[in-house]
DNA sequence: TGTACATCAGTGAACGCGCGTTCACTGATGTAC
DNA sequence: TGTACATCAGTGAACGCGCGTTCACTGATGTAC
């Protein structure tokens, strides 16, 4: 049953696409091989003959998922007002086809094998430079990684409480959209 | 093989502070019953005679783990400066016996059980309440959430990036607090 | 205080289950001529 | 262009493994008298 070499990248493409949405809605660990393989349309099998392993798919997908986070932050028209609002909105809470990688898998990066913490380091790294692009201070750099830390803290704490506290999940996206962008406004006035 | 009502409670006692322990540092998925009582000094069994599932002794665990923190929020000498300064120190990154629930266990808990996201919602209240206690300011409560959300998302980046990139885990940790510690400042001047 | 016995904390073998991964096989693809 | 055949993407049965949980059993505890 070999496919021609197109269908194979579709089937690729499809593999990470599943992967990535089940790895950040249920965690690396949680989601399964088989699951993926059947949201994809294959089985799983089909997936070792592209990916030696569960690591290495996973790698794959974070490396994807922060290369599409990336292009959205140096796309035309993008702002850090607008990136903010689109970080701490309910549908990025809520939904998860596409979706911050930090965001969702933080938290469980240290139990994970070597070359997944390496591909999410790097895409980390790129991901701060990405933002600081969009912050007109000297220290653009330094403020990225607190403003990124911010982020991902409220997304996880929101998504952690919206079953058992929704309205305290609604008031942690809120207070931090309203914290970061006031903060904003502060550092684009020349510093001391 | 029955044992006195003292021992049965200071079993009890070790096997929560196992599985605290086990569950911040490994997740409640990974962390193994089998592991948790052998810390303990007891077989799987054991654990069975006290809670009725993994659910119902991870949902003590956070109850313990959020107390074990309010304690020390609420402790004589406490400050809102002291508390970021402990929050972000290596020694919290790096060292499991004791640590924030939150910070080790957010990401994770939209795929728990309810009765455990239960435990960790009302955890996280009482967190809130007790951190706002510490800043003397009107909105206490909300620059609250959004500080406990930095903290923890300072938290889980920097044991995320730890080993594949440990100068920006410590970077994390460095300017989050300077971060942290400035915005209290320029809080507790009277706000317009 | 002493004795007989019911209680129950803890043991350890056993269970079903789903996981990641392997591999012999299939048959359409794509190439060599 | 047409034909023969090697390649290899995908299939699906099978594997070992560790997990959470159950349960018949043990024997020291603690109580009733």
């Amino acid at each position: 049953m070999k496919v021609s070499k197109s269908v194979t990248q579709e089937n690729r493409a499809a593999v990470i696409a599943a992967a990535s949405t089940a790895m950040r809605a249920e965690g690396v660990g949680v989601a399964s091989m088989g699951a993926i393989a059947a949201k994809a349309g294959l089985t799983h099998g089909a997936i070792y003959r592209q990916f030696p392993s569960k690591s290495a798919l996973a790698s794959a997908v974070i490396t994807h998922d922060f290369d599409h986070i990336i292009t959205l932050l140096r796309a035309d028209g993008m702002t850090f007002e607008r990136y903010i609002d689109t970080y701490l909105s309910a549908q990025h809470r809520d939904y998860f086809p596409w979706g911050c990688p930090a965001g969702a898998l933080a938290g469980e990066m240290n139990k994970l094998d070597s070359d997944v913490q390496t591909a999410f380091a790097e895409g980390m790294a790129q991901n701060i430079d990405a933002l600081a692009a969009l912050i007109p201070a000297q220290n653009a750099r330094d403020l990225a990684v607190v403003v990124l830390a911010t982020l991902i803290g409220a997304l996880s704490l929101a998504r952690a409480v919206k079953t058992a506290n929704p309205d305290l999940s609604d008031t942690i996206l809120a207070q931090t959209r309203a914290s970061l962008l006031a903060a904003h406004r502060g550092d684009q006035r020349p510093t001391a």
